[in-house]
RNA sequence: GCGCCCGUAGCUCAGCUGGAUAGAGCGCCGGACUACGAAUCCGUAGGCCGCAGGUUCGAAUCCUGCCGGGCGCACCA
């Protein structure tokens, strides 16, 4: 990061002064190889483009103007990359900055404040929350926290479909059952929920004690009284269950948003004669149409049907609505993938409620996920397999291990998840290889104070900051280069909202950690070069520990 | 049929606002503990980046067409 703000400045200076402009294109990277140097930069290959130049020689004049004492030297090389070296005491002073942020080391405020929602899970409450509802909870609590970090106001939000079909099947699913189990000889119903915690809900309701209303004698009253009852018990239940599951999971939703509210606050109308009145909207067949097809859907699609109810669609577009009414600039939905075909829709109506759905909406499609066990494939919705559920699944593995697995994809790809590697702590497991790498740091530093060394604690001091010159064998600047990297990747996967980076950035760093610790003595040198290595090991923990918070994931000083 | 996503090492996947010789983990094989934690480290092998065209200084990355897999195409949610 230093190092990427500290070449983005000199050079956008050095370009804009040889009267060139700044292209928005150009990068700043470190390269691969080592022998390209520590960073490179395009910029000359981009405006040779424009200036139809040599890249070679726009590259030269630009190497031409670098003067300062943090780069050894600069190289033009192949096409007209320009290649930094820079020097190890530009390194090494990112000890300080690390330790100096602490906590906060890899914040910044490139989001400045801009109100971000993310709506995630959203599950309807017909059911507990399974393996891929697990997935998307991972991923929004974890955007949210990515978001927070790099200078977004974040709220969170479940979306509880408590209004509608799905709802009354519910009920009329409980009041099948327990009607069942009182021995009256009632049709199945047309579509209905079979779960076994179906018949778990009808017990409860015919345990007169346990819903108010409930007991044997609500059936032989007006059905409809019942199934009022039953869908009500129905709906408590199961939102309790999936709250409770995903606090076990460590997922925060700060708002939960009941659809029926906004029905009942006659907010789904408004939003109707928003539309209307901008012929967005138009009665047809007795059902009200929205104007998709303005924004290229293939057909218009219906809001209220025939018969009075809402679609689904209708309120979620006043959902969205009233998204807006409460000021976010961005909001986040994240959906399972097999409600991709609902995507264009949405940003039809989105476009509709006058906002722009490139810049103010933003849809994460999350693959389903793949349930194993030792490469063996668990067929999840026939079965009533032990671990269909989210709750089984985190009871069994640990929230840790879950969503790091879950983290470590990028949404849209399907993920396989086996629950025996996910188990395994070992180094088949990539979470435990993070956590150790922070354990393992912790433990040296334990070693240092008992052997009576004075440990970095806090700002280090004066003296302490002289000697991270002794940092200086390949392994001391693979190690600060990289936590250089931690802030732009951070930055990175605020951008394209891809927690992922992060996983992978945190096993690469977890790596040259453990290799390093494997070379290089630490409570052993010489007392100089210890201090100035246990300071560098302090920012590593400090970094993976950031890391793995914006992940939701603990960093333990011990495993 | 139309639309979206995905095809990269044996397996699971990064890399995709175009950048230099394509990466990682696991697995395989071979090494390293009387050493701050071996939940670790080091090394070897492994690739027409699905196929074919196009765009240009440069394509795994962008465009077009195929092939293969997944998922959608309701007055369900």
């Amino acid at each position: 990061m230093r190092a990427t703000r500290f070449l983005t400045s000199l050079l956008s200076k050095i370009v804009i002064d040889l009267g060139y402009p700044w292209p928005d294109r150009a990068q700043l990277d470190p390269p691969k190889d080592k022998q390209f140097g520590d960073m490179a930069c395009n910029v000359a290959m981009l405006l040779a483009k424009d200036l139809k130049k040599n890249p070679r020689q726009v590259a030269e004049e630009i190497r031409a103007k670098v003067d300062t004492p943090y780069v050894d030297k600069v190289e033009v090389a192949g096409p007209g990359f320009l290649n930094f070296f820079l020097s190890k005491d530009f390194w090494q002073k990112g000890v300080l900055d690390i330790l100096t942020a602490g906590d906060r080391y890899g914040d910044s405020d490139l989001g400045q404040g801009r109100k971000v929602m993310v709506e995630y899970v959203s599950a309807n409450p017909t059911g507990p929350l399974h393996i891929g509802h697990g997935r998307g909870a991972a991923l929004g609590d974890c955007l949210a926290r990515i978001l927070r970090r790099t200078g977004h106001e974040v709220s969170t939000e479940y979306y509880i479909n408590d209004a509608g079909r799905q709802m009354m099947l519910l009920g009329r699913s409980i009041w099948y059952r327990a009607m069942q189990s009182l021995g009256r000889d009632v049709a199945e119903p047309e579509d209905y929920y079979k779960g076994e915690y179906i018949k778990d809900l009808a017990g409860e309701v015919l345990a007169g004690d346990i819903v108010a209303g409930g007991g044997a004698a609500l059936f032989d009253g007006p059905e409809q009284a019942a199934l009022d009852i039953c869908q009500n018990h129905g709906v408590d239940k199961i939102m309790a269950g999936i709250k409770k599951d995903l606090a076990d999971f460590k997922v925060e939703h700060q708002v939960w948003f009941s659809e029926k509210s906004l029905v009942d606050q006659g907010l789904v109308e408004r939003t109707f004669q928003s539309l209307a009145a901008r012929d967005l909207a138009y009665e047809k067949d007795g059902a009200l149409w929205f104007r998709s097809t303005n924004y290229g859907d293939d057909k218009d699609r219906v809001l209220r049907k025939q018969n009075g109810d809402l679609t689904y669609f209708a309120s979620d577009i006043a959902y969205h609505d009233d998204k807006y009414q409460r000021g976010f600039d961005l909001v986040v939905d994240i959906w399972g993938a097999d409600h991709h075909g609902y995507v264009s829709r949405m940003q039809g109506a989105v476009k509709a409620l006058g906002q722009d759905p490139e810049e103010n909406f933003k849809v994460i499609l999350v693959q389903l996920v793949n349930l194993l066990e030792a490469g063996e494939q668990v067929a999840m919705s026939t079965r009533a397999g032990k671990f269909e559920t989210l709750a089984d699944v985190v009871a069994e593995t640990g929230a840790d291990a879950a969503r790091f697995i879950f983290l470590s994809r990028k949404s849209d790809s399907h993920l396989d998840f086996d629950l025996e590697l996910v188990k395994k702590k070992s180094m088949e497991n990539p979470v435990y290889y993070v956590q150790y790498a922070h354990a393992r740091i912790c433990s040296v530093l334990r070693k240092a104070q008992e052997a009576g060394v004075v440990t970095p604690d806090g700002l280090p001091s004066s003296q302490d900051v002289e000697t991270l010159a002794l940092l200086d064998t390949q392994e001391d600047l693979d190690l600060l280069g990289l936590l250089d990297q931690y802030p732009d990747t951070m930055e990175a996967a605020a951008k394209s909202l891809s927690p992922h980076l992060l996983s992978f950035y945190l096993r690469e760093l977890a790596q040259v950690l453990h290799r390093y610790y494997t070379v290089n003595p630490v409570i052993s040198a010489e007392a100089g070069l210890r201090q100035a290595r246990l300071l560098l090991l302090s920012a590593v923990a400090q970094t993976v520990k950031n890391g793995l918070d914006a992940l939701g994931v603990q960093a333990p000083e011990r495993m």
